[in-house]
DNA sequence: CGAATATATTTATATATTTGCATTTGATAA
DNA sequence: TTATCAAATGCAAATATATAAATATATTCG
């Protein structure tokens, strides 16, 4: 990888997404949203058990930096994984906190 | 994968580790540790154009949190990648973020 | 030992993040 | 229209993080 021709701009958005994941809450939201699922504001924060508005501040915060895409539907918005690769980010980071 | 067996503490780990990786120098850091390679500090802080005591810091973070591991050699520090799979999170992350 | 080099720590300041409450906006149905 | 359910936003307090300057510690060499 070349990631050092990374210029400054590249390495902020990198970071920045990173950044959006890198929270405990964050990290289980994507880990119900493996496999391309897509699930609705109200399901996440009953699944959590955490207040509406912070699970949508998180959501947000995902959709922001690139992480979750959005999709409403009638009352409901489904939020779901951007690129399913992301997921490999949650298991390669999972796997090297066990040992 | 079962990210949402997942206990707390296990997230919380798992988001420290990504959080100590989601900074534009420590990725870049990373970048240059690919491989296997093992760098000093004092070669990370030329490397990066950053101060001396900045680096060791970001270095710090890295090993506290687990991405990072160091050997005294001497008067040099030379700090590696713990596992080598977290190549893969700054591949990844890098990937998505450029499209 | 004392000097030089490499790294780490402390401290202070600036900035950013997290959270929940209250409110608002959006969509549907009665 | 009004009531209701779903989601988003503004705000404020608490907490966490980033940076650099100054200082401290460790190691080697003369």
């Amino acid at each position: 990888m070349k990631v050092n021709e990374l210029n400054p701009e590249k390495l902020e958005r990198a970071a920045n997404m990173l950044k959006a994941i890198a929270h405990p809450m964050r990290i289980a939201i994507l880990g119900y949203l493996e496999d391309g699922k897509k699930l609705t504001v109200t399901e996440i924060h009953e699944l959590l058990n955490i207040e509406q508005s912070t699970t949508s501040h998180h959501l947000g915060i995902l959709k922001d930096k690139g992480v979750l895409s959005s999709k409403r539907e009638g009352k409901n918005t489904y939020y779901f994984l951007r690129h399913c690769s992301l997921s490999n980010i949650v298991d390669c980071v999972t796997k090297c906190t066990m040992g």
